[in-house]
DNA sequence: TCAATAATTAGAATAATTCTATTTATACCT
DNA sequence: AGGTATAAATAGAATTATTCTAATTATTGA
């Protein structure tokens, strides 16, 4: 598999890059792709392994440079669960984490408007919340 | 001021101790009591510096000992928002939690039995939780 | 009181992430 | 296209939070 982004994606990337006066580079667009093609929250160490089938020397503080940037250009999301290693995540629709305590496999579930808003109700008068996370642990039989 | 326990909290807990088959010790106690008698959301670091008050010799890694056991006993509740050192809280009852960007304040905010409800309500057939974290980041004009 | 075992301790080890200083790449100007 | 200013990538050191290890101390139950 090689890792090169599709034309429409590449002109995303490129634009909000743009719109953020940052540069677009071989090693941004590469770990954007590894992100866009395997949709399992991989961990800056996963994504380490899997851009260096195309780029062998990338580093791992360039690994987390890029991250850093597609998170503050919300091309991707960040997804803390537990202590354990930081999360990455291409789905930027409201989206609750559902991680199996059997197979440790992480489920994105969908929120849908009244869900949304329903938690924006647990909000007490002049709480003003520009982010949420929500994530449930358990079991999973599919 | 002095960390001791009151009679109440002292009984629970000894009883949830004793139901693990675990001892209890002064060290077990202090970190409760410290954690009872600010509910401010400390991180293992605070915790040390408020337990040397009372037992100046205590160490970090019995802290994070303490800390682990109390957490096994369902007497307190370790809370992860974002990157930063977990955090320990006493309020056992459903809640989510708020931090707010300017000040760096964690409030709780209660859930009552409605919004508990419409959260599972997120899980889809097959997807059983025995856990979940909520919290919001934003700003709270208090 | 004594032995068995659990808990505490100091310090080393680990894991994830960030920082630093140097090298390389990109963009803008001509 | 060519040269320069600046941003980004790199390797490796540093930092932070946490866990582990091996030795000492405390608690429990006979």
């Amino acid at each position: 598999m090689q890792y090169t982004l599709n034309a429409q994606d590449k002109c995303s990337l490129h634009s909000a890059l743009k719109k953020k006066g940052l540069r677009p580079t071989k090693q941004r667009s590469c770990v954007y792709q590894v992100i866009l093609s395997k949709r399992d929250h991989p961990t800056a160490d996963d994504i380490l392994l899997r851009v260096r089938k195309t780029l062998p020397t990338i580093s791992l503080a360039t690994v987390y440079n890029c991250l850093e940037t597609l998170v503050e250009c919300e091309l991707v999301r960040q997804v803390n669960l537990d202590r354990s290693s930081t999360r990455f995540c291409p789905n930027l629709n409201p989206h609750a984490h559902f991680k199996c305590s059997v197979t440790g496999k992480i489920y994105d579930l969908t929120l849908d408007h009244e869900s949304v808003k329903s938690l924006q109700s647990v909000l007490p008068k002049g709480f003003q919340a520009t982010n949420f996370e929500l994530s449930f642990s358990g079991t999973a039989n599919n």
